[in-house]
DNA sequence: GAACACAAGATTGTATACGATAATGTGCCG
DNA sequence: CGGCACATTATCGTATACAATCTTGTGTTC
């Protein structure tokens, strides 16, 4: 039942229970059980603790004590303060990368484009919120910024957290023209452009939420209620 | 021998390792053995383990697989990439700060000043590099943004880390006077020229490192050789 | 009938034990 | 005498076992 597991374990998992909250199939207030995880992934509570502690760190999931392990439910508050902080950092390092980007940064960006169109065209919405998401953290790669490509890395997976909480019109992310304009600026090596749209694009993101009062839901419940 | 112990272990471990880290207690390159720190702090390896991976998701402590924990050595790149984030978020934390901080908090930045001033006066230069590390945390506490301050706490750690290993001029901080300046722009609630004055001191920082060539040299073999 | 106290169950927190892996010391061979 | 192969040792990686804590269900009392 069990495979290989080929490196060291805890991870993968805590990876795989990552992308599972990004793609919004483990939505906010979800208990992580140490000894229900610990049977999926076949190994021991140990590990186990290792990945959800990791994921702790991130903010993506709540730790509380002699209770167990949550996936996070962002407040109204973190949630604007990781926009801000995002705007802080991603549109000088969109600068960055506009003036130091090669070709082959290019097509790669351009692959993350489409894979995020096919995404979206095939209904899966939640993959293509993964896939935009690794959009933005390529570009703080690309700006040869590692430190601060960790920072966002960090900042877009609990967005995505967010945007499972927050979001309003349940319609297309609006941000493929975002994207592909800032494809065209960075192709240009057109900083200033760049920065300036990045900052836009997250104004705009923020916006989109519904910041008003939209409390988060525990979840945990409606599960209860609805099903 | 072993206290109470208050709260849960593992946190209080890893912070006690982090100010040991950060007092320069613990050069670089020092080795944190599982079964040693455990005896000394009286706990399992179990939370010693988690203590030290909380330490290296902090950047602080660097982990080779089945060689152990040591306390990191930043290199030149990310000496220069830590400084370069703090430069994108302290500077318009400090504006905020400046538009929002009330009395009480000046007479806390007051005091971390004063505290350090002491702490200089005694010798205790690496406990004066802590509280000029807090001084920089404070502003962004006030500044009222947790996930920016989580972000610059994490810098601040590794900075002195960094100071640890590059710095050139042994002579005093010379931070004394940007701070005073800082805290008068604060005082003054002037927003434009706090983020000015934070600019320009995290820049001196900088420039005040040698990061032209000198490696970080393996301080165990250097402790080997120097008795 | 409602509220409190207590007990049973479940889940996490911690310690210990065993297995795997890398560093080190020893002996043989060239 | 130098270098390589192998055994030894120490340390980490993981699993399991026990203790502490919280939740929840039940019975009693007002």
């Amino acid at each position: 039942m069990d495979l290989p597991s080929r490196d060291t374990s805890s991870e993968t998992i805590a990876e795989d229970i990552a992308l599972a909250i990004h793609e919004h199939r483990l939505p906010p207030g979800s208990k992580l059980s140490e000894d229900e995880v610990g049977e999926i992934f076949g190994v021991s509570r140990t590990v186990v603790r290792a990945a959800l502690q990791r994921l702790a760190h991130d903010r993506l999931v709540e730790l509380r004590r002699n209770r167990g392990a949550f996936v996070a439910q962002p407040s109204l508050r973190e949630a604007r303060e990781v926009f801000e902080a995002r705007a802080l950092l991603e549109p000088r390092t969109a600068r960055s990368a506009a003036e130091r980007i090669t070709e082959a940064d290019l097509a790669l960006l351009q692959r993350h484009i489409d894979a995020e169109h096919a995404a979206l065209a095939e209904g899966e919405a939640g993959r293509a919120l993964y896939l935009s998401g690794k959009f933005h953290i390529e570009i703080a790669r690309i700006a040869d910024q590692d430190t601060i490509a960790e920072f966002i890395t960090q900042l877009v997976a609990r967005s995505s957290l967010i945007i499972a909480v927050y979001w309003q019109r349940r319609g297309a992310l609006c941000e493929r023209h975002a994207h592909h304009a800032l494809m065209r600026a960075l192709a240009a090596h057109d900083g200033p452009l760049a920065e300036e749209l990045m900052k836009s694009h997250l104004l705009d993101l923020l916006s989109s939420l519904d910041l008003r009062s939209r409390v988060a839901v525990p979840s945990s419940l409606r599960e209860a209620l609805g099903g």
